[in-house]
DNA sequence: CGTGGGCGGATTTTT
DNA sequence: TCCGCCCACG
């Protein structure tokens, strides 16, 4: 067999892992330096060289959308369907054992899942129930304590309350949820792993099938897996097993919602034997950006160590902004993109990163004007939308009528005179009888415990239920939808909102009818049970795909894995980034470098580094200090960029002063350095004193020396570097400076 | 039942 | 500042 197209692609490094030996390894991928490609090849070498079956390997990934990559490289590389490997998501392996297995996981057969909204919804319900105070017992903190338990692999039972009130409230709220879980047949997604854990923890047959199956577990981005991944890897893997793991320390951004980095070196302690494999060469970044990168990450302590390099030329230096506000950050920025794509650059080349979603909106506000076009990631997505999640209740609840969240979202949408007495009495002789929402709904109507009004219309909807589930029988998936969408009214229902939303929520309905005409249900479930799981593990793209040429804007954490020309790392102030709830805290604020540094390795070719000295936050205005891993960049590899001191402009009479509120502020100084036939107006014409070099005092801040000087008359600005306060750009006519 | 005003809170995100 | 949520009102 030849196995030059598994082989000739790699460098050295990358060989090795690929080739090793069977048995424990461990691969520390830097980044940029090919981590997918070892990873598929090394399923191509196992199967090709090693002569281990398809069916031996146990691929998994953390996104849909790597795990799909992997799928079709590895399907490229073979030349076949890997249709026998299993590659997915913790998750969607997870859900998939749990379907298979069932009943050795006490669960109904006909499970669905919850997902983040449905949880929160599920949990406030339960609160209301007891009469919890809200403000006391916040449904996100007490999903957020649930899931972290869950994490941990941590049942109610299992957790001591150590005679603290709120900690014995919380365990109870945990029971409580799980029952209400149980009794509705759904499961959330923290659940899915747990109980894929406990499957094979508890089944001694199940577990040995399955380790004597998967010879070979591989899994990706190892330093995001949490307690309960990592312990159902150990599981399933064997401590004979033979795992591949690969991961890199320093990219672990999610210690926040349960990843533990330490599983790195857990990995190490559990399989002493497993062999390292370090990739640095990194085949993205020009020299100049992983020397800053590997400069900034060093100040982390613990690290597995790893030095990037390139083969590659240093490169432009890494270009430093201090902007005077948030939005002269953006007019920098978006002169930036314009210079770009006058070279011929594309848009789809640059990516704004920032530290926080609110952070788009200046942006956006500059793009706009600027009429360039931008794409930002972190939306609503498809099957997240209310009028979809309405559409699925209703598939839900001809699935399983004792999923109770559904049947609540649903029972009176569109409006059918079914108000909150009604379902309040509904609930609470659900909660007496101990079943579910529906069942004490038939119970109600059996025994004419409602008002004839109330009682008619409940009547209608379970009826309108049965309905569609017996006229949707045995049609194809879209055609049920179809039905449900129609016979539910949902669609009319939005129809009637002639305002533009309801034009698109229409859409977005007819969308979901497109969905399952499109869907390729796998394994053995009903169609509409397997779409209906699909809807939940793979919420499906952000918003819509564009096909234009569109700049991109995202957080650093959604950046993660990607790659762009040009980068621009907005927003570096203590504060916002790092971020203020991690400044006082050691471990957050290496977490929230290993983000820097996972922005910076984002850049191949330019970075661009910028800051606001004074930033509108919440509808106040602070002056923040230049973020600390600026000053952790060598100082050698970072130009600062200085806005142009103000050119005379063409409408301005010789001499003469620019007429009031023509200034520069909200207006683009020129940032490029001397454009030939231009004279710049001398610093001292516009600012008296105000020379660059020039020494200060200000009254407030002490003495300092003028850096530049921006903009004129009323509009003029300076920016000043205090010898005890930093840097900072003032206003002149209201600064007060005094020339010493 | 649907909307508008008042209130509080405001990292990061995938599944 | 702005967004989302809750409640009160029409």
């Amino acid at each position: 067999m030849d196995l030059s197209p598994i082989l000739s692609p790699l460098n050295d490094a990358q060989r090795a892992a690929v080739t090793a030996p069977v048995g424990p390894v461990l691969v520390l991928a830097g980044a940029g330096s090919g981590k997918t490609r070892v990873l598929t090849h090394r399923v191509a070498w196992l199967i090709q060289a090693e002569g281990a079956s398809p069916h031996s390997i146990l691929a998994v990934t953390f996104t849909n959308k790597a795990a799909g990559e992997m799928r079709a490289r590895i399907e490229g590389l073979l030349g076949v369907p890997g249709g026998s490997l299993w590659i997915g998501t913790f998750h969607g392996i997870a859900h998939r054992l749990l379907r298979l297995h069932w009943r050795e996981a006490g669960l109904p057969q006909g499970f669905q899942i919850l997902d983040a909204e449905d949880q929160l919804r599920m949990m406030k319900k339960i609160l209301k129930a007891q009469q919890l105070d809200e403000s006391r017992w916040i449904p996100r903190e007490v999903v957020w304590f649930v899931n972290h338990q869950k994490d941990e692999g941590l049942r109610p039972k299992a957790l001591k309350d150590g005679n603290d009130p709120t900690r014995r409230q919380l365990i109870k709220l945990y029971q409580d949820y799980e029952e209400a879980c149980a009794r509705a047949g759904v499961v959330d997604f923290a659940e899915l792993l747990l109980r894929a854990f406990e499957l094979l923890r508890d089944n001694a047959e199940v577990l040995r099938h399955y380790r004597s199956r998967f010879r070979h577990v591989l899994v990706d981005e190892f330093q995001d897996t949490n307690a309960i991944q990592y312990a159902w890897m150990k599981l399933i893997a064997g401590s004979d097993g033979a795992p591949f793991i690969v991961g890199d320390d320093d990219q672990s951004i999610y210690r926040w919602r349960g990843a533990r980095v330490e599983n790195l070196q857990q990995f190490r302690r559990d399989w002493p034997h497993a062999q390292l494999h370090k990739l640095e060469q990194n085949y993205r970044s020009t020299g100049n950006i992983l020397k800053a990168a590997n400069a900034l990450i060093e100040h982390n302590s613990g690290r597995l160590g790893k030095n990037l390099w390139t083969s590659g030329g240093h490169g432009e230096p890494i270009r430093l902004y201090a902007a005077f506000n948030e939005r002269d950050e953006a007019e920098f920025v978006t002169h930036r993109i314009r210079d770009w794509v006058q070279r011929g650059g594309a848009r789809r080349e640059i990516a704004i990163l920032y530290r926080s979603n609110a952070q788009s909106r200046v942006f956006e506000e500059a793009f706009l004007s600027a009429r360039i076009p931008y794409k930002v990631y972190g939306g609503l997505r498809f099957f997240e939308r209310a009028e979809i999640k309405d559409a699925l209740a209703y598939l839900r609840l001809l699935s399983n009528r004792d999923d109770d969240a559904s049947f609540e979202r649903v029972v009176n949408l569109p409006t059918r005179g079914i108000g909150a007495k009604t379902i309040d009495e509904l609930r609470q002789s659900a909660r007496t009888t101990g079943g579910s929402l529906w069942q004490a709904a038939r119970l109600a109507l059996e025994q004419g415990a409602l008002g004839a009004r109330a009682g008619t219309a409940l009547g209608g909807f379970l009826q309108l239920i049965e309905q569609l589930a017996d006229g949707t029988a045995g049609l194809p998936l879209h055609e049920q939808v179809d039905h449900v969408l129609a016979g539910s009214g949902l669609v009319e229902h939005h129809r009637k909102d002639k305002a533009e939303r309801g034009e698109a929520r229409v859409e977005n309905l007819e969308e979901l009818v497109s969905a399952a005409r499109g869907f390729e249900p796998e394994g053995d479930l009903p169609p509409l049970d397997a779409f209906l799981a699909h809807a939940a593990l793979e919420a499906g793209e952000g918003p819509a795909e564009e096909w234009e040429d569109c700049v991109q804007m995202m957080t650093l954490h959604t950046a993660k894995g990607l790659e762009f020309p040009l980068v621009f790392l907005c927003g570096m102030e203590d504060g916002l980034f790092p971020h203020q709830r991690s400044l006082n805290d050691l471990d957050g604020l290496e977490e929230e470098r290993r983000l820097c540094y996972v922005g910076m390795t984002r850049a191949m070719s330019q970075l661009y580094v910028t800051f606001a000295e004074q930033r509108r936050l919440h509808g106040t205005d602070s002056y923040g200090q230049p973020s600390r891993f600026i000053g952790e960049l060598p100082e050698d590899l970072v130009e600062e960029v200085r806005p142009r001191i103000q050119v005379g402009r063409a409408w301005a009479r010789p001499g003469g002063h620019a007429p009031a509120g023509a200034g520069a502020q909200g207006r683009a100084p020129a940032y490029t350095h001397s454009q030939a036939g231009r004279r710049t107006i001398a610093a001292e014409s516009v600012a008296p004193g105000m020379r660059l070099g020039a020494r200060v005092r200000h009254g407030k801040f002490g003495e300092g020396t003028v850096l530049n000087v921006e903009g004129q008359g009323p509009q003029a600005r300076v920016q000043v570097n205090f010898e005890r306060q930093g840097t900072k750009w003032l206003m002149l006519a209201y600064a007060n400076l005094e020339a010493m």
